[in-house]
Parts: structure tokens; C-alpha cells; sequence
DNA sequence: CGTTAGCACTCGCCTTCAATGAGTGCTAAC
DNA sequence: GTTAGCACTCATTGAAGGCGAGTGCTAACG
């Protein structure tokens, strides 16, 4: 059973009609379209075939009909039309972006506001992956008598601390030996290979430095391991109630809820974050309670590496061609701002 | 028109069963009390004098009675009865404050979760108010080629630092340097005064330190001014969904809206941070938006300063008793806690 | 005079029911 | 292969009516 091509075209006037409404669409609001000058009845035949084929579904006996997870599937491997973005929307992002320029997080937090406004839906940012990223330097800076503060220089220029409380007061020079041991085992490794060669190159070395460096690891351990949560920042949690099939409140708890474990999203991002690019319809997420909602993903680089990724998630019915441009764009200018903010071309 | 004493008891009784039910409380209700002994045609008298008196309304014509702003402002100043918290309870506060004990803006999430776990309500914590404390120590460590972590260390044990880039590179004993300069001229100020004496004491200093201060100074500015949004931290905004009053999409939306403009949830913390403990109940509060919704907060201390707030938001008919008790006794818990995490007694 | 029983009345809420209309499937004709 | 026509389906809408919780008022009682 093939697809003609008249029927691929109504395919796509259903999934478009569709994905503006929310309501299924039926025969003769589709015979009255411009670009279709065939009657409903012909539209019917053809929708029955197309139904048949698992494209289309109906939610009850006579109602329109909606697209499956399979045609928003087709629709976006070959069907959907992707356009540029318009002046204004790049201009919308490139001054929100450019605005916020102040902290590495900001731009994380101006991202995921950037996407929500231009999109509609919740957008999830996740923050740059610090394990992915090779160390250049450690450095650590006594704070007070029992306060050290541990830094962490990136090779991307990016810069991370964690300040810890020491059992006993030490002294700087003492402090300065110990960055430079570090620095010297650590530097040009990821922070998971880093933290292994650490805990073994130790063997040999002083019974007082192996305690010292020994909860040094343990607390960035923790901190790093700890950011699971944090490290996700979401936006326009609220978006969800301006599609009228969330109008009802079960429904729309179901999916805050979901918004507030965290953990979750982080794995989604996580899992999708050597992809460019990932389109995960319905029931294609592993997760039951995702099983009516979509997640487009792109990630963002820093000196080629990618160190993160971003995107949206909301209902099945989303303007998967709009989002794709969205997301390239708004990744192409993270990875400029990253590139300018981190200086990167800094070598020292 | 006084009020006599059983129809104080009995508006006790109203309004503890419409903060329980949110149902509007009827005279044959209340009189089949075990505590009350008369008829449900004596009980709708007092109710109608109590109605005159302005502390019962009716939704409609024949509808029960709720109480008013003015019955729960009474019911807080005098008529409640602020119990003890119970063994589980503290039990649990302690737990779970003292399981996530590893960094400052744990304590910070860990209360927010506490508060709205306990009450079921949306919680609200104002991070510490670096303006409110004495600044210690700044140190300024050069990072990479151009860029300084500026750390502050105030007299309480809270360290805070932001990550600068700066125009051109700087040698070690300079910053040390520039280090000391500004600790000896911002020792025990607080920052507002901190800034104005680094501005104006800077005037007799060489044009090359100038330069570079002003642009350290200006970030921190920045950095402590953009805070307001981040410096509020929210817990079970979703508990909303469980009050039936609502279920209703457009007022949960209302009220999720509000929670995402943290700059104003940012003024009612901060406003209330010199009062150990305040009360604002319906249209008390200045913003429309929150005509029929309470708030209470409460200060935590760090030796003896309110450095920041922390409090419930939710319905009008709120639990005011027990959230009293919750507040006091985790306000408690987070001195403690700090005491102990920032090692207070650190006198370097 | 305070308290109580009784009764008519009000009004939101729920259920029922029929009308509406968008949409389908099928058949027969073009 | 396409179209017109027709019978059928079914969610949605709105009106009607019953239900019941609750009130206000009045009259009687101790």
C-alpha cells in the first residue's frame, strides 16, 4: 500500500492545520483550503487510506483526524518546510542574548527565556557540562583560618569554585605546592580522569598531603555529582496553559510535576547532548509520562566540544519547522557569545 | 456592638474548620460539635452579628459564612493557639537540613523545600543579604591571563566571589597588592559604604589603580544588584494545585504567574527582613495581585544580624498556627546550621 | 431576654435531555 | 478516479428541573 503524492500533500495540510488548532481536522475544512481543489469526499477516500496506513488517528468515531507519532515522524525527516528565522526574531534574540552578558549563568538564564518567548513552550537549558571540559588549572586561595577556596580554570576559559572547610589551618605557601602538584597532575584531563589520576598518583606522596587532597576530592565530587538539579534551568514553565488541551488542571499538574524532578530533564539533555540535533515525538521518549509530549533538543560548543544543550518540550502538536530554526539559531549565537565571553583564545 | 464570648468562640470555630475545608462553614455544622451546645438557630444569631461586626461573609445569599481579613487578623493576633511542633516534624526539619549541609545554597534550597513540604505551600527564601553584612577581607587572584576571581569574605563566614575579565594582564604582586589596599579601606564596612569609600577614597590613588578598580567595582555592583531575581528561591509552587478553591486553570495561572516575576516576591522578602515575624493576610498586602492571598515570613540570623528571610505564600485561609510554629522552628535550625557551617567564631 | 424549633425561601450545583453540528462511511452516479 | 448525497455518530452546548445546604424570620419556651 503506497502513498500518493496528492495524499502525502493533504498529509501535510492536516499535520500543518493541525499543529496551529489542536483540533482535529476533518474533510471539508480541508476541501476549502485554496491549495486543494479536490472534494471532501475525494479528501475522505484519501484520509482512510491514510489512516489505514497509520498516519492519521481519530479520537472518536466522528471527529476529524489528528496525526499519529508516524506522520509528525515523516513530517519531520522529509515533510516539514524549515524557513529562516525573521529579522525580528534574530534581532529578539541577538539583544536578549548580547544583554545579559554578564555571567556564565546568565547566559544560560537568557537562553532559556530566549527560547520560551519565541516558541511558546517550556524550554530547558542545560548548563555547560563541566566533565566534558579539560582542566587547565586548579588553583587553591586561602579564605580565612579554616576556609580555602578550590578553583577550577577550564581549557575553554571557563572558571569553577568550590569553597571548602579545612580541618586544620595551612599556610599559603603550603597551599601554593599543593595547586601546583595538582596542576601538574590534572592539567589537560577531564575532570573524571582527572579525579582518578589524582586518587592513584597519590599513593606516593605525603601521608598529610593524601588527607588533605583526599577531602579536597571528596567535596568536588560531591559538588559536581550534586549539580545533577541545578545545572537544569527551565523557562516558560507557564507556557503550557495557552494550549487549550492542557486547559485542564490534572492534565497541566501532570506535566509541572514532571518539570519539577529535575533529574529527569537532566537525563534527557544529557543522554541528547552528542547530537546535534534530537526530535523525540511521543511515545518515542522512553519516559510513560512524556508519552504525548515532544522534545527537540540541539546542543551548543565551545571550541568545537560540546559542552551542553538546550530545548524545548511541550505538546506532540509543536511547530517542529519553526523550533529547528529557533534552536540552530540560538545555538549558533551561544557558541559566538561563549567564544567571546571566555575569551577562549586565551592560552596562558 | 461588642462580642460576646461564645460568639468569639464560635467564629474560633469557623474559621479554624474554613481553613481546614476551604468549604464555607454553616450553623447546623457547627452545632453538631461535640464542644458546642446550642442550636443551630442560636449559632446563625451570633453568625449575624458577627457578619454586622465584619468578620463573617457569605458568598452568596444562602451560602455559609467565611471569614473575613479582619476575623483572620484577630484569629493571628489573639485567638489562635501556636502549638509545638510535633517529634516528626522536627524530626524531619533537622534531616533534612542538616543532610544537605555542604554549601550555602543548599541550606538556601533545603529550607524551601522543608517550608513547602510542611505546609504545603509555596515557600519563598530570601538568600543572605551580602549589603546587610561586614565585609572582612577582598582578594583578588589572577586566574588566567585576563581574568581575576575578586573574592569577598565577610565577617560572618560568608564568601562570595565574581569572576572578572579584566582589560590587560596584571602580575601576581599587584593584585596582592590592590588586595590589600581595598581590605584596609573596606574592613568591617558593609558593601553600600564599602563602595562609597573605595569611590571616594580613591581619589588620591594613581590613575592606573583608578581605572582598574572602578571596573572591579562596577562589576560587583552589577553583580549584587542583579541578584534580586536570583536571590529568590521557591519551593512546591505546585502545591497550589492542592486547594480545591484552585482547581480552577485561570486563578492557578494567576497565581503561577505571579511566582515567576520573583522581583516582586523579591520586595515583599526584603521589606519584611527587619520584622522577626509578619503577617500579611489578603488585601493587607499593598499588590492587587495578591488580594486574597497570605503571606508570612520570618528572618534567620547570623550572630545576632537578620541577614535574610524566608516565608509561605498561599491562600488566605492558611494554617497560621501551625505555619507560626514551622517558621519559628526553622528559622531556629538555620542559625544553628550557619553557625556551624560558616564557623562564626572565625575571627582571622 | 436569651434560646430554640419550625418553616418558607434562596441559590449554587448536579443531572437529565434534547438540539446542534461537525464529521464520517458508504453508495451510486459522473 | 472523483464527486454528490445521505444516513449515522457522537462530543458539545444549553435549558430545565430537582436537590440540598444554608439562611432569615417568627413564634414559643424557660
Amino acid at each position: 500500500m503506497s502513498i500518493t503524492k496528492r495524499q502525502m500533500y493533504i498529509l501535510k495540510a492536516i499535520i500543518d492545520d493541525y499543529i496551529l488548532t489542536g483540533v482535529p481536522v476533518g474533510s471539508r475544512t480541508l476541501s476549502k483550503r485554496e491549495d486543494i481543489h479536490v472534494s471532501s469526499a475525494t479528501i475522505r477516500n484519501d484520509m482512510a487510506d491514510l489512516e489505514e496506513g497509520g498516519y492519521l488517528e481519530q479520537p472518536y468515531t466522528s471527529a476529524g483526524r489528528k496525526p499519529s507519532v508516524k506522520a509528525y515522524r515523516l513530517y519531520v525527516d522529509t515533510l516539514m518546510h524549515v524557513s529562516k528565522l525573521s529579522e525580528e526574531d534574530i534581532k529578539f534574540v541577538r539583544e536578549y542574548l548580547n544583554y545579559k552578558l554578564n555571567q556564565l549563568e546568565s547566559v544560560i538564564d537568557a537562553t532559556a527565556k530566549v527560547l520560551s518567548e519565541l516558541t511558546n513552550l517550556t524550554s530547558i537549558v542545560l548548563a555547560p557540562q563541566l566533565s566534558r571540559i579539560e582542566l587547565k588549572r586548579i588553583q587553591i586561595v586561602r579564605v580565612s583560618e579554616k576556609k580555602v577556596l578550590a578553583i577550577f580554570v577550564f581549557n575553554t576559559g571557563i572558571v569553577k569554585d568550590v569553597l571548602l572547610n579545612i580541618p586544620r589551618d595551612v599556610d599559603v605557601p603550603y597551599l601554593e605546592m599543593l595547586s601546583n602538584i595538582l596542576t601538574e597532575k590534572v592539567a589537560n584531563l577531564r575532570l573524571p580522569e582527572a579525579l582518578m589520576e589524582v586518587r592513584q598518583g597519590m599513593r606516593g606522596e605525603m601521608e598529610s598531603h593524601r588527607a588533605f587532597m583526599e577531602k579536597l576530592l571528596d567535596s568536588i565530587v560531591f559538588s559536581i555529582q550534586n549539580k545533577s538539579a541545578k545545572d537544569v534551568v527551565l523557562g516558560g514553565t507557564q507556557n503550557i496553559f495557552n494550549y487549550p488541551e492542557y486547559r485542564d488542571v490534572e492534565k497541566a499538574k501532570n506535566f509541572l510535576s514532571l518539570l519539577e524532578t529535575k533529574d529527569t530533564l537532566y537525563d534527557l539533555l544529557t543522554r541528547a547532548s552528542d547530537m546535534e540535533f534530537t526530535v523525540k515525538i511521543g511515545t518515542e521518549n522512553s519516559i510513560p509520562e512524556l508519552k504525548d509530549m515532544s522534545i527537540v533538543t540541539a546542543t551548543y560548543n565551545i571550541g568545537g566540544e560540546k559542552i551542553g544543550s538546550f530545548g524545548v518540550i511541550g505538546p506532540t502538536r509543536m511547530d517542529y519547522a519553526r523550533i529547528y530554526s529557533i534552536l540552530r539559531f540560538v545555538g549558533a549565537s551561544i557558541n559566538e557569545i561563549l567564544v567571546y565571553y571566555l575569551n577562549s583564545n586565551d592560552k596562558t
